[in-house]
DNA sequence: ATTGACAGTTCAAAAATAGAACTTTAGGCC
DNA sequence: GGCCTAAAGTTCTATTTTTGAACTGTCAAT
């Protein structure tokens, strides 16, 4: 299976994945959350190597994460902003982070504490049940097939034209 | 950078993400979470090689988040199940397969669908504040540094010597 | 005796990433 | 004018990962 094939799969988890599920996407949209912007500014406070930087600064536009804007002419330059796509990663970084301070942390403790501005206090997140509000684990969740779920076999498993065809189905 | 010195940034997110932040990883978990469990069905479900397959799956159990159990003596066979620490993940997993269900659905809508046991209802996962109960978005955020942020330059740029002192002296 | 299932391991080829130098446009300093 | 710096890339080679495919070892069934 390889990337393009990815985004292409009937299922949620891996077209995201295909977005974000890589070595530095998530640091850079970290970086981004954290109001950086800008080329050097990623570079400098990640140690990507610019090439890759690049590369992925290109793929998080072309999936509608971040906008380039242009701050200044001649010569060219752009800042690379959060679209509401990217914000709306807001929750899965969070998720992340909480993982990682419930689970990674060193005795010294958090690296980051996060306080709510609403409510005033410092928090962690929590995530619930859209209907009924209640925190949700694994095992309280039932799992239904949808209407854009895979009919038949495995994507991977099918042939390229069977796969276009499935595509231009839709 | 590489993998190994991003386990060790003082960063939650970038302490997770040496974890599950590469292409395979969360696809694997993701089977774990629909009570895959053994080699076979994790390669023939995703159509990652058994290289890479064993790869990972060596790193989840090195990482604590899943556990090998042998099922049956001679040959000797494992299962790979879930620990606490990754029935955790849960709300990573769900806020990934959240966003794709918003940002990335073609014409044909949901490949999933999720129903609160609890509540009996189809339900999308909603991140809120553990203090106020309320939603949570980036802009009402406020960061602040933990007792464990870094002291001083980034991580990326210490010498290895001072990496190796600062990983002692925690 | 052969086949098939399972859980890997091994190896060469292809792709991605790292690391470093180089490019382009412009402003500031002497 | 000549030299330095800054920003945002691009280009190049070397290294590391990943792929794809075949192979191994143990047992059960035919």
């Amino acid at each position: 299976m390889k990337w393009d094939t990815l985004e292409e799969e009937p299922c949620s988890l891996a077209r995201t994945v295909a977005v974000i599920g890589d070595r530095w996407s998530l640091l850079v949209l970290r970086e981004c959350f954290l109001r950086k912007r800008r080329f050097e500014a990623f570079q400098s406070s990640l140690g990507i190597t610019r090439h890759l930087l690049a590369e992925r600064l290109k793929k998080l536009v072309r999936f509608g994460v971040l906008r380039r804007i242009p701050y200044q002419e001649s010569p060219k330059r752009y800042e690379y902003i959060l679209t509401q796509k990217g914000l709306d990663l807001y929750p899965i970084i969070m998720s992340i982070v909480h993982w990682g301070n419930i689970h990674m942390v060193d005795s010294r403790g958090r690296p980051m504490l996060h306080q709510h501005k609403a409510c005033g206090k410092m928090f962690d997140p929590v995530m619930v049940c859209s209907e009924c509000g209640e925190p949700l684990t694994a095992k309280a969740v039932h799992v239904h097939p949808g209407p854009g779920a895979r009919q038949t076999s495995p994507a991977h498993a099918m042939a390229d034209g069977a796969k276009a065809k499935a595509k231009t189905g839709a």
